[in-house]
DNA sequence: TAGGCCATCTGGTCCT
DNA sequence: AGGACCAGATGGCCTA
């Protein structure tokens, strides 16, 4: 049944499926792909140095906000902030790709298989969720 | 070499 | 006001 992860359309089989939980971290491996852990873990956003401001180009932003009909008003930020928003961006990818390893290693996959993507992870999860779900009602 | 996957940066929006 | 979340863009790496 697990051949089935790359050959159907899980999204139609169940649109409305939500898969992982909003805040879960653990440990990561993943064959070195996020191999500098310690450095995002020691990255340290207090050590920006203030009065680097720059305006954020006005021209690139659309006039009206989509969902308030409001008009936007730019958001001034520093190249301080910048940085630390870029710090905190990946600190979260970081916690999201834990997510994944967790994940990963929950669902069956066979031994020789190289390592699943986030979409395979996914859209595997779905399928053995489903099916343990079947066994459950079905006995 | 094209396509898939991923990390990172960035700006917009939502939320506290 | 600022952090969290999200999606688009971009570039690097890997594999068929």
């Amino acid at each position: 049944m697990f051949d089935l992860v790359s050959d159907v359309d899980f999204m139609e089989m169940m649109p409305n499926t939500s898969v992982l939980g909003p805040k879960e971290t653990h440990s990561t491996d993943c064959n070195g792909l996020y191999q500098d852990l310690t450095s995002i873990h020691a990255l340290d956003i207090s050590t920006a140095r203030p009065n680097d401001f720059y305006a954020l180009s006005s021209s690139t932003a659309s006039p009206m906000s989509a969902s308030t009909g409001k008009p936007k008003r730019k958001r001034v930020i520093s190249s301080v902030q910048r940085q630390a928003a870029n710090i905190r961006e990946r600190k979260r990818m970081f916690s999201l790709n834990e997510a994944f390893d967790r994940l990963r290693r929950k669902v069956p996959t066979f031994a020789y298989e190289k390592r699943l993507s986030r979409i395979e992870t996914l859209r595997l999860a779905i399928v053995y969720i489903a099916f343990m779900t079947d066994i459950l009602e079905n006995n």
